[in-house]
Parts: structure tokens; C-alpha cells; sequence
DNA sequence: TTATTAATTTAGGTTTGTCTAAATATATTT
DNA sequence: AAATATATTTAGACAAACCTAAATTAATAA
């Protein structure tokens, strides 16, 4: 019922792989944790024998149902201190994750719904994920315009926000549509350009003016 | 310049075993840590050489001033988590201190002095201990009645609520008197009766109504 | 002051989580 | 389908932080 630091930054992190891919790798886990191929194939193992992945050698793996109910109450809190973070101890929006990424790993739950009753029970944290309830219920995707979706995440563009043909036309040139998948890598803060990646192409610039144009869903 | 969790307690650990006796002992570290002599000696060579402590085989240790400061900053994130945990999630008075004590070893100096201006900067912790500031100076004593300091702390008598002779004679008969070292091992919810401890003596039973007389002053 | 007891340290293991290098399995090309 | 390349796993080490059992030092009592 209780895991190490280690076992949980696995865990959450096979989690947001297995949003993009339905199975997590190795390589993909190494790189994601900057560890070796070699200590993912051991922890693993580990995770198997605790029965929080499904996982056959050279196969991949997915979390079993308690691997996932693990990982929903990670990120709940690391989400519920990054909105603290955030909001109650005025932190910028870039600085909150790091923090979050070590109080995350501070367990107690009575801890944590006590937290979520204080900031008055928010559905989002300051980068628009929704945050899971202490039941490990969580609202699969929001809505909102690309230039405020949160680096590194996997979105889908699902509404353009007019119809002009001015707007189309770029949309087409730059080969973004209605069920592109796409991350944002970079925000420039000089003209809010954000740079962003589809398929296995080189990043690209788009302005900020079509990023508000282009609304997508994404998961937590 | 960052330690890991283990270091931190030793080092806390140490701090405050220095508060009674001048100089800390091996068994003693061990009681306090719950560990083996044999893993107090093993960290003791690794603190040392991190000039953390003077240290000379079989003859006690001392935090350096470089220890103090690194056991004054952890203590202060300790009582500053606490009086958060009081004070905002209201948790009770004797629920904060395990919490505390995970959330002790997020390290982020940025985390706490934020935290730390959103509290109001408090002077004391639910417990009554006095909190450093981030120079790490701390107010080194206070002096409340008896009925009110925190368990297990050692508390120098100092003062008496009243010259009546019938107070006087109580305490003759308990053998308390100013300069006296005593600690409260607990406190009886039935009667508000306290269970206290003098020199090497089996603790004995004081009355709410005594403890409401008697002054101390004790450390952090 | 010597003998006994208590405290401390040393020597050698264990577990967790990491690593490198080598071996093996799978995927991709030709 | 064989050859090559890539991904993954195994084998064997290592550091941190703990442990037990044995040896050593210091403290206490006879």
C-alpha cells in the first residue's frame, strides 16, 4: 500500500506514457526517467511482482488497475500542491512542478484531503490538468485553445476557432487538422510564438494569433 | 549543501540531544533514531567528513557551526509545516508532528520562505517551540506553565504561579524546585493530570493544578 | 588496580536502486 | 530468409543506509 519514491515516479510515469502509446517501453520509460534500459527492466520486475503492471519481457507493459489507482492518487497530489504552489504561495506557473514533484511523494492521505478541502476542492491546476478526487475520479480531457496547453503533453486538435479561409489556408500549409496530434515544446516569451511537434516531424513555430485559433483536447 | 532524508534526521537528531547534554552519545542517537549504535557510528564518519560534527572515536559528538545551521533550517521547515498543518488544515495539536516530519525534507528554500510569508511569519509552533527565521536565529527559550509545554522535551523550572505554603509544601514534597529538570511523558485526558519526569526517578503524577503553578523555560 | 560491565567501533552482510558491459530477442532491410 | 540493426534483458558491480556479531575501548566496581 506504501511505495518508495523511486516505485512511484515509475509508476506515475508509465501512467502519462500509456496516455500517448497503450504501452509503455523500456527505452521510452529510460528516457522519460533518465535512467538506464537496464534499471527500467529492473523495477519492472519489482512492479510485476507487486502486481501494479502487466508485463511480459521484450513485450512492454501497462499498469493494472491498481497501478493505475496508484498513479491517480500520485498525481492528485502533485497537482493539488502545484495549485497551492500556485495560488496560495503566489509561485510563477514554471516554478511550481519541481516543488510539486518532491511534496508529491509525501503520502499521508489524510494530509492531502485535508489540502484539497482547504484550496476549496479545484478541479484544474495551474497548467489546466484536471486533478484527480480522493476517489481517484478524473475528468479525461479539457477543452482549450493551444496556446494554453502545458509543454510536453500530447493534444488533439478537435475545434478551430473561425472559419475564415485565411485561417484554413495556414492550417492546411502547416498541416494541422481536425485530429492532429500535437505537443507544444517551447513557449518564446518575446512574441509568445509557441513551438510545436506533430507526427515525427521537426518542430515548428506558429504564431500566437493562429495558437488561440486552434483548440484541442488532451489528457491528464 | 543538500543531504539526504537520513542525514537530515541524524543531523536534527543531534541538534536536539545537544540541547540537554552538551556533548551527544552514540546509544543515545540510537534511542532517539530507533537504530543500531553500530549505524550511528557508520553515519557519524560520513557526517564528520562532511564537517557536519566534531567527532573523536568513543568520545561523543557536537554539530559544528555548519551543523547548527543545516539542523536549524530543517527544524524551522519542520515548525513551519506544523503551524501550516495547525493553522490552515486544522489538523489537531498532536496529529502534526509525523506529517511534519516528511514534509521536513522538501528542501526548497524558495518553498519555505514563501510558505513562511503566507503563514504571517509565526514566532511558535503549535507545540509552543519557537521557529528560526531564515537566517536561522531562533528565540531560545520561553517560559510557560507546566501544563503547557510539548511531551518529552526537557524544562527547567524557573518560576512558581504563587508563594502560598500550601503550593510550596507540594512541591517540597514532589521535590521540584526552580532549576529543576523535568520532561512530561503524558498527559491524562481523564483529569488533565500530567505524568512527569525528574532526574533518573520513575515519572510520577502531578494535578492540572499544579502544573497551572509551575513555570518552565526549555530550548527547542 | 584489576575485574567486570557498559559503550562504542569494526568487520562483514543485506536491500534498494542504480550502473556498465555482454548476451539475447525482436524488428527491419536487403 | 538471412543479415543487420535496435531494443531489451541478464550478469555482475556499486553506493547508501541499514543490520548482526565480534572486538575493542572506556567506565565502574570490587
Amino acid at each position: 500500500m506504501n511505495f518508495s519514491t523511486s516505485e512511484e515516479n515509475y509508476i506515475k510515469a508509465i501512467f502519462h506514457l500509456q496516455q500517448e502509446e497503450d504501452t509503455a517501453t523500456t527505452n521510452g520509460l529510460a528516457a522519460v526517467l533518465k535512467a538506464r534500459p537496464a534499471s527500467i527492466t529492473d523495477m519492472l520486475k519489482k512492479l510485476k511482482s507487486k502486481k501494479l503492471v502487466h508485463y511480459q519481457p521484450y513485450r512492454g507493459f501497462r499498469l493494472t488497475s491498481e497501478g493505475k489507482k496508484v498513479a491517480l492518487s500520485i498525481i492528485r497530489r502533485h497537482r493539488l500542491w502545484e495549485y497551492f504552489l500556485s495560488e496560495k504561495l503566489k509561485f510563477a506557473w514554471d516554478e511550481v512542478h519541481d516543488v510539486a514533484e518532491d511534496l508529491e511523494h509525501v503520502s499521508s492521505k489524510k494530509l492531502i484531503d485535508k489540502l484539497d478541502e482547504f484550496l476549496g476542492y479545484p478541479r484544474f491546476d495551474p497548467h489546466g490538468d484536471p486533478i484527480p478526487d480522493s476517489q481517484g475520479r478524473i475528468e479525461k480531457h479539457q477543452q482549450v485553445s493551444l496556446s494554453e496547453i502545458p509543454l510536453n503533453k500530447t493534444a488533439i486538435v478537435c475545434h478551430v476557432g473561425d472559419q475564415t479561409s485565411a485561417l484554413l489556408e495556414l492550417m492546411k500549409h502547416k498541416n494541422i487538422g481536425i485530429g492532429t496530434k500535437l505537443e507544444v515544446k517551447k513557449r518564446f516569451a518575446f512574441d509568445q510564438s509557441i513551438e510545436v511537434k506533430i507526427r515525427q516531424q521537426i518542430p515548428f513555430n506558429i504564431s500566437e494569433l493562429l495558437a488561440k485559433k486552434i483548440f484541442v483536447k488532451y489528457g491528464v
